[in-house]
DNA sequence: CTAATTGTTCGGAAAATTCCGAACTAATCC
DNA sequence: GGATTAGTTCGGAATTTTCCGAACAATTAG
């Protein structure tokens, strides 16, 4: 297939994807635009061509991608244009929002163990229902477990990296 | 602190966090509400006046939540009403989806590393520009490597609750 | 100095999401 | 049979999100 053909279905395709990143239809777009383009970078004018889409919202929205430290961009001498590209961390970025994402989770359910707990103390006086505390334990559990096997290998690409 | 008030804290807590996974603020609220009332559940009225949402909010979020294999309810004979609770999979579900999501994940990103190498044949003749993999790989052994965690652990609760 | 390039900011239009109430169904109760 | 309970369906109102164009910098080019 006609490579041009087969990176502009890679475009939607990928953006469908990154949509479930809590990222805006075009933002989605932008950034697997880039993913696409490698390390030589797109410029502003290229992605609003490229998109099709209003200056101002690829304006915001690479705003907000470099914000979140998902996009970079380099410079040329003697040529003012920026040249956007992924942020070359994006790995170890997404990899530091899982941990924290999950950081607070475990925070959470631990005080709606504590929550449950103080129920069930209430309601043993009373032989009254008593809180199954397995879920938040499994839970917890799993949090903990999937959080270390990201930590080990953000590790190992830290080493590698250095 | 007073136990319904921390209930009610939790409740919207928990809620703020669960709209994370594109849950509707509602539905949130009833999937946290349901967690925080453990297996004696919560009947359709009971969830109507709590959260005072309209019926048919209530309804349709309910459906929505079984569809996505959240939410389960149980009857008592004699009682027409409908005691939901959260789905007692509800781990291991999340577990399956998060498993399913980095599948396609990779597939994708496999899909696309083919692409960069077609790209980088063509240009070789040309001395042209070469994609660096670095990236795509990375993410593969990464998604590659969480997935396993999880799939582990997985089974782990499967042979425990067998 | 004037024009062109490279964007940013602001107000609002368009679209999608979220939620509600009114009307409806289906089963049970009296 | 009529009233009550336990919800569902449908149309649209309210809110939020997403995007755009016009006007506005700010820098460089001629």
């Amino acid at each position: 297939m006609d490579l041009e053909i087969q990176r502009k279905n890679l475009i939607e395709e990928l953006g469908v994807h990154l949509e479930g990143d809590h990222l805006a239809p075009l933002a989605a777009r932008i950034l697997s635009t880039l993913i696409l383009s490698g390390k030589k970078g797109m410029t502003f004018d290229q992605l609003v061509c490229e998109l099709q889409a209003g200056k101002s919202t690829i304006s915001n929205h690479l705003d907000h991608l470099q914000n979140t430290n998902r996009v970079k961009y380099f410079t040329k001498t003697g040529d003012r244009k920026r040249y956007f590209i992924v942020d070359p961390n994006l790995v170890l970025n997404v990899m530091e929002e899982m941990i924290n994402k999950w950081e607070n989770e475990k925070k959470l359910h631990l005080k709606i163990r504590e929550y449950k707990e103080q129920c069930n103390k209430e309601a043993e006086e009373t032989a009254d229902f008593q809180f199954d505390l397995e879920f938040q334990d499994d839970f917890l559990t799993f949090l903990e477990e999937t959080s270390t096997a990201v930590k080990k290998f953000k590790n190992k690409i830290l080493s590698r990296n250095n």
